[in-house]
DNA sequence: ACGTTGATTGTTGAT
DNA sequence: ATCAACAATCAACGT
């Protein structure tokens, strides 16, 4: 039956060929491949370190496994293994609900806004210029958040 | 000694 | 629209 798809569809023909949970490596930190090298010209460049980085905001995944990774720790004060927390706070996650996860959400998407603002930095200057050793003073940038109404908007910091 | 891996899910960026 | 890699963690293991 014609599979038809010529090019379409978004079937789900190979909608995911990545099942694993491992994602394969992911590089971690530095592991060049000799075969792939970036290939360093004659002139070696620095790997181009980028001054403001941006990470990507913590989802409310790892938003919730920061406080899970607590309590899990407390009663589990022995678990040396990091995935032990992975594991358990990946199912305890799967196990709560849309409302549960909404505190964890609407933190993660206040975090995307100030990634998003991060972003905004790292495009206007992915390097500010060849050599990074300025901004002695002037370095408070124009990046500042002004806005912030802050205060309390829907967040409710809880401290008690 | 330093670097890397391990495991979770979600999100973001690039193609 | 879809893929791919990365975000935290933390200690142990490999080179």
């Amino acid at each position: 039956m014609t599979k038809g798809k010529g090019t379409g569809k978004t079937s789900r023909e190979v909608l995911k060929p990545v099942d694993d949970r491992k994602v394969g490596k992911r590089k971690a930190a530095s592991k060049p491949e000799k075969s792939s090298a970036p290939k360093t010209t004659k002139k070696d460049k620095k790997a181009k370190k980028d001054p403001n980085k941006p990470k990507r905001p913590p989802s409310a995944f790892f938003v919730f496994l920061e406080d899970f990774r607590k309590t899990f720790k407390a009663e589990n004060p022995n678990v040396k293994a990091v995935s032990a927390v992975g594991k358990a706070g990946g199912e305890k996650w799967k196990s709560l609900t849309k409302p549960e996860k909404a505190p964890y959400e609407a933190k993660a998407a206040k975090r995307k806004v100030e990634y998003e603002k991060l972003m905004n930095a790292y495009n206007n200057k992915p390097s500010a210029a060849d050599d990074e050793d300025e901004e002695s003073d002037k370095s408070k940038s124009e990046v500042n958040n002004e806005d912030e109404a802050s205060g309390e908007d829907d967040d409710d910091e809880d401290d008690d």
